[in-house]
DNA sequence: GAGCCGTGGTT
DNA sequence: TAACCAAGGCT
């Protein structure tokens, strides 16, 4: 499947103003980021690496800026280029992006690295065509590093880009129908010399100016041009369809402790909900909690005491876990599952929501972890 | 196309 | 507070 023609198409005078104003706001405005080659950098010949663009695309991806860049300075310590990364443990980059979320990233962004390091050269592909084929890289992503990276002029749509430009044309179809109505947009007005910059500036300014709610129009660079401030409100815009509302799930999840705070874990299979990451053995989610029967599912027979319970919210349900705790004389072996010293908690791949039911059974339980790593 | 897939910040 | 939503991709 060929990537729409990255070339600009019937550019105007009104679309060469957009991009001169975006980028020299850019220019004075651009918010400085640790995987960011800024325009006086660019200027003088220097070039981003592939590889820091890629693994920020990849954890930015529905992901926000402040909460990527311990992730990503953490993962450019720990593996400084593509070789590295792809000779990594699964294992460890799985307890390295632990807390980032969407963990189908982190199983992809291995398999990507291994792809890469593997190709002749061991260099990412320049095309968007050649990205997009390679896993957890889609339109979006294919887009961001070719034209970031490659300086190819390629029409980078993204949440903030399509916020900007319904706004910029007072698009009123909703999303997702309108997507290529703003990629036709994007494409006229991509600055061909900037490609990178332009990109970067149209997303720094959906981030800073043209924000979802209450946009600081009056700071805006493109205000003069932009239809939504003439014809009423630019919070109409983008127009999107209601969201479903997410169901309630229960379950109760069951916290083995020994006298010195280790704590019986297992692994969680697959490509799913948390696919591959640890967790504490848990009922199933769905499962109506019933009294005097809730500990009929742990994992071993022990004199269960309820600890607390904690809820977390996933993106289509939220999760209300009772938790029960059993404090066991030794780390008894048990098929399917392993123990885990409190000084390596915090170091083994537990999603959040799994931090919370051991820090509701364990009061302090993460925090001690972390400091006794620190 | 639509459902699945985390988490934390903002309003 | 509940809703919204962030530099999306996969199936």
């Amino acid at each position: 499947m060929a990537s729409p023609a990255p070339t600009r198409k019937h550019a105007d005078a009104a679309d060469n103003r957009i991009a001169a104003d975006l980028l020299g706001w850019y220019d004075a405005n651009h918010r400085e980021l640790p995987w960011r080659m800024p325009p006086r950098e660019l200027a003088k010949g220097l070039r981003p690496d592939p590889y820091r663009v890629w693994l920020s695309e990849i954890m930015l991806q529905q992901t926000t800026v402040e909460a990527v860049k311990p992730y990503f300075r953490a993962f450019l310590e720990k593996w400084p280029d593509v070789s590295a990364l792809a000779s990594a443990e699964t294992e460890d980059v799985m307890k390295a992006w632990a807390g980032l979320g969407y963990y189908s990233r982190a199983r992809n962004l291995k398999l990507c690295a291994e792809t890469v390091a593997a190709l002749p050269g061991g260099q990412f592909p320049e095309t968007e065509d050649g990205l997009r084929a390679l896993p957890g890289i889609g339109p979006y992503t294919a887009a961001a590093i070719a034209s970031i990276a490659f300086m190819r002029p390629a029409a980078v749509v993204d949440g903030n880009v399509e916020r900007v430009v319904t706004r910029l044309f007072s698009i009123s179809t909703p999303l997702p129908e309108a997507k290529p109505e703003i990629r036709a947009h994007v494409e006229r007005m991509l600055a061909v010399a900037r490609p990178g910059d332009f990109a970067q500036a149209m997303m720094d300014l959906g981030a800073t100016i043209c924000t979802p709610r209450r946009p600081r129009c009056m700071l805006c660079p493109l205000r003069a041009d932009c239809s939504a401030i003439v014809n009423g409100d630019p919070e109409l815009y983008p127009v999107k369809p209601p969201k479903a509302d997410k169901p309630m799930r229960r379950g109760a999840a069951f916290v083995a402790v020994t006298p010195d705070g280790s704590v019986l874990l297992r692994k969680r299979l697959g490509k799913g909900l948390l696919g591959g990451m640890t967790e504490v053995p848990t009922t199933g989610w769905t499962s109506r909690i019933d009294g005097a029967t809730d500990t009929d599912s742990a994992p071993f027979p022990a004199q269960w005491r309820r600890a607390g319970s904690i809820n977390h919210v996933f993106t289509h349900f939220s999760l209300d876990l009772e938790v029960f705790r059993a404090d066991v004389a030794s780390r008894t072996a048990l098929d399917g599952h392993f123990w885990s010293a409190a000084d390596e908690l915090n170091g083994e791949a537990l999603p959040t929501v799994m931090k919370k039911v051991i820090e509701a059974a364990i009061p302090g339980a993460m925090k001690r972890a972390h400091q006794g790593k620190s």
